[in-house]
DNA sequence: AGGTTCGGATGACATTGTCAAGTCAGTCGG
DNA sequence: CCGACTGACTTGACAATGTCATCCGAACCT
């Protein structure tokens, strides 16, 4: 038997205790605190050592970026198996989800959608991953054929307020209204027009 | 009478190009490629000028991300004073140049957005100057009383839309519509919802 | 004219991302 | 059990950058 903590163990630590020290700096002082020298100190190393685990910086970064969509990714899925649940509930408990990482992290809630236009990174498949789970909620509520309408009409409604939350906007008392019920007022007015096309 | 030129309008003059030098090299390479090296050589100044004009690196990516609000801040407000068109159109006619904005300038969209939660900027008071103006126009298709609410969703709304636009998110073929779409038909819903309730 | 003011230049410095070279412990073939 | 090897990590070095203290010179005022 190989040592108590193996090499490949030891560096998979150290690979994660690289992100998580990264992650939690960034939460606490944003994007400018997380430098590469701050990250290993953070992480019991030095600076040189996150070349070995990642190409560059904006590698670690979007590592961050990706992990957070993946989390969101299986929430939903994990929310879209439950059967005890109606498909507008688990619509607004995604929703809430949303606003709840918009506020809680704002700065990663920013990396999260610092997307490159050139290529898609993992971050970008991961975001997609997340949407299209949100999609197939929706399509539970609005069926297949408006899913896609009211799918990104939602989600950029929710990216969009989120985005204001995160930004102060919304807490302008000028607003007078709270994130969760514009979200809910856009929800019932499609959950209307599709009851409608119901019935026509 | 002075020089041609008095000192006091070379530095005015000197000034703008280092704004319009920046602003430049933000849409031409994106927020890395504005450094104040670059900017001075752009305007035919050293890299130490801009500390004459501004406090620092920040203040001067703050003052374009200001004049941006500003000028769709008084784009809205000559488009309110337009007697010869019906409020939906003047909506539209706004969406459409917040999502032409993204689309053409997309690093100066995120700057627009990029607020530090702290004190409000004067790019934070040029961007509230800019949705009074917008919610004014919304107030006049729905009402005083539903602005507020209303007005908040579209305005969350557009910003999404754009965002998912400007991450190139929206170019994905599975969603299958457009920007413009999408916001007409949440202004759709809006003005039925709006329309059903004056009767009632 | 002579002193003053201020826009801009220059030198210097700390921070940071990045890489080449070196070091050392775990690993493996014999 | 031992020597070679591999790969994780350290260290030294470098270039780019933001920032400031200092200096220069031309426009300005009296």
């Amino acid at each position: 038997m190989p040592g108590v903590t193996s090499r490949a163990e030891s560096a998979a630590a150290t690979r994660r205790a690289l992100i998580e020290a990264a992650a939690e700096l960034l939460d606490l002082g944003g994007l400018d605190a997380v430098t590469l020298r701050a990250v290993g100190a953070r992480a019991g190393v030095t600076r040189g050592a996150p070349y070995t685990h990642f190409a560059d910086k904006e590698s670690l970064l979007i590592e961050i970026g990706t992990r957070a969509w993946e989390r969101l990714a299986d929430q939903s899925a994990a929310l879209r198996a439950n059967t005890g649940m109606s498909s507008a509930d688990k619509l607004g408990s995604l929703v809430t989800a949303f606003l709840d990482l918009g506020r809680r992290q704002p700065h990663l809630y920013r990396l999260m959608y610092s997307n490159p236009a050139g290529d898609p990174t993992a971050m970008a498949r991961a975001a997609q991953r997340s949407q299209d789970e949100f999609l197939a909620i929706v399509a539970d509520l609005v069926g297949e054929q408006n899913a896609r309408r009211y799918g990104a009409l939602l989600i950029g409604t929710v990216n969009g307020i989120t985005g204001m939350e995160v930004s102060n906007q919304l807490a302008d008392p000028k607003w007078g209204v709270k994130a969760e019920e514009l979200v809910n007022t856009l929800i019932d007015m499609i959950a209307n027009v599709n009851q409608r096309a119901d019935k026509g």
